[in-house]
DNA sequence: TTTATTTTTGCACACGTTTGTATTTTTGAA
DNA sequence: TTCAAAAATACAAACGTGTGCAAAAATAAA
């Protein structure tokens, strides 16, 4: 291993000083010509990489983007992940992933690393355990702009980047009903993520605008798996209160209430309907071709980042406050 | 937004030399109980974060590891990137991600901004543009160590860790065979790239082992999407070489053809086998089950981590060079 | 007390850049 | 030539930490 090569060993070898060099390197245009080819030449011979760390000690130039998520093995979040990671590429940043697991601790922990390594500015979906929202306010406190995505944090002034969940859950619930199913359940996260909240009442509210007498069952659960999925139909199912359709909150959840109509014999679309929040990637192949409503990904991704790169060069735009909503997408297909 | 506290800020306010509050902080044991509890209550009640930049420039404690893949939205890379950011994190390490979008132009790229960002290691699946290793030399010669999982770099003295492409291919084959197909397809990537080489190494040597006579069509492309598969199962239907059983490389694809068998009335596994690399999350719904061959994705992630952990620390045992393999999981279900 | 020993703290420099200012060199006009 | 203006370069300080070494303070031994 080499001794890496510094501004300061190319000044030694042409006898000039480093902060010629420096300027050299960066196209200053106070540097000669001749001097600035001399220099470019040598750095590239010897290959000579910029120490970002000194950089960023200086306090110039800071290209370094956090991103925090729940999971990344989620095509949700994995695809928003994507396709930030791309777009922070082409624009010169950084993108480090960090995956809180659904916990605030972790999260707490993360925003402390974020702020020791000065990272430029934060996108994040919080945990479904996040309730208190301090730290992100600590982050502020740093000067480190924060951007939220699908499940924010209500009471702290950033922007946000939101789905229309109480719109799409009232058409699909509004859909169910006008095809005629009158026991329409509901199984989603806890009402303390927005996200899953508009979802509910967007629910509610079309329950009611319609008079349903059916005392709809509303299950809230905290893990999205398949095994969970089915032991939540086969509750339902098996309870005085079986429903005729229902409007899960999660694929994972899904799969398990398809496996397991598929054990009981129970047909879709006749003896329950279903729609489904997210894109599933087997869509075209499952017999029955499951409804869904498809999330935006490209387009949160997009204005995510979008409002960040913003916050981060006019930190006095940091004033922004009105929300961006963006539309899903209710996909009818043969499951109701 | 509140200045950024300092050691300096903390000696100052407390009389002390910054040195000592350096030490302090990190539980030095020569410096006085009395004096270090100051500084900690002091530190602990202004909010003080360490400036993670100077320490890295200072050369002690570098914790960054940078992870590169192809694609982050695709099953099996983004749960290695899930189940990575996890061990790394608990271990103290943070992980930035970067995703190649299988161009080589990007990789080498990538490699100039971890050089510069001097990350203490690095773990990579190459792109399928890649050919040239010279970019991955360069990061070894800035002292830089480099793990490599599922595609490889075969030509460098680093670590890598491989899955058993090339037997379980030739299971999965003599398999179909077994099982009394003849004209058995194999849909896959360049053989440029270690992965998709083995595993055509591992079908031909099936097929040569029991001297089928058929002309086996081997189609080599370099996307992996569900429309090309739709195709390329088209054409082959299409042509006068039509083949009664699939292996294929990617889940993508094996999705694109069961969409092709349902419209064309396909029987499935009668009129066609079926076998495809990686794990359907929806395997359990869709009818046929398709038989697979599941990735041992904690394993490589866990073997990886491991593996760059200890050149990090003990960088003399940088001469590792035995590659690990780990086995995936020949899963027959209904397609064959 | 005095001296030796141990414990604790301070000093100064280093890490690799960037940048305002001062200094030198070059250029052009008188 | 001489002098002013412009161009090019050098100087020095700063960003926040960590560390070897020296100095000081506290403790123990004589």
């Amino acid at each position: 291993m080499k001794k890496r090569i510094t501004i300061k060993d190319i000044a030694r070898e042409l006898n000039i000083h480093h902060s010629t060099v420096s300027r050299a390197l960066r196209n200053d245009p106070r540097v000669n010509e001749k001097t600035r080819d001399l220099v470019l030449s040598f750095a590239q011979k010897h290959e000579y990489q910029i120490n970002m760390n000194a950089v960023q000690l200086r306090g110039t130039g800071n290209n370094a983007i956090a991103l925090i998520v729940p999971n990344i093995n989620h095509s949700f979040f994995s695809d928003i992940v994507s396709k930030l990671t791309n777009l922070a590429y082409e624009k010169g940043y950084v993108i480090s992933v960090f995956q809180s697991n659904e916990k605030y601790l972790q999260e707490k922990e993360i925003i402390n690393t974020i702020i020791q390594h000065n990272f430029a500015g934060v996108i994040v979906s919080i945990a479904k355990d996040t309730v208190n929202s301090d730290h992100f306010r600590l982050l502020q406190k740093f000067g480190i702009p924060v951007v939220f995505f699908d499940r924010v944090c209500e009471d702290i002034n950033s922007p946000k980047v939101l789905v229309n969940n109480f719109d799409i859950t009232f058409s699909a619930t509004e859909h169910l009903i006008n095809k005629g199913y009158k026991r329409i359940a509901h199984i989603t996260g806890t009402t303390e993520i927005n996200v899953f909240r508009d979802r509910h009442r967007g629910y509610i509210a079309a329950i009611q605008k319609h008079e349903l007498a059916y005392k709809n069952p509303i299950v809230v659960t905290d893990e999205f798996t398949m095994d969970l999925g089915k032991k939540i139909f086969s509750d339902l199912v098996d309870s005085q209160n079986t429903p005729d359709s229902i409007i899960c909150s999660s694929i994972h959840l899904t799969m398990g209430i398809l496996s397991e109509t598929r054990k009981r014999k129970i047909n879709v679309p006749n003896d329950l309907g279903l729609i489904t929040f997210g894109n599933i990637l087997a869509s075209e192949i499952i017999q029955p071709q499951i409804s869904s409503i498809e999330q935006p990904e490209a387009e949160i991704a997009e204005l995510s980042f979008e409002l960040l790169e913003k916050l981060i060069t006019d930190k006095n735009s940091l004033n922004i406050n009105e929300d961006k909503v963006v539309k899903s997408q209710l996909i009818i297909r043969e499951s109701c």
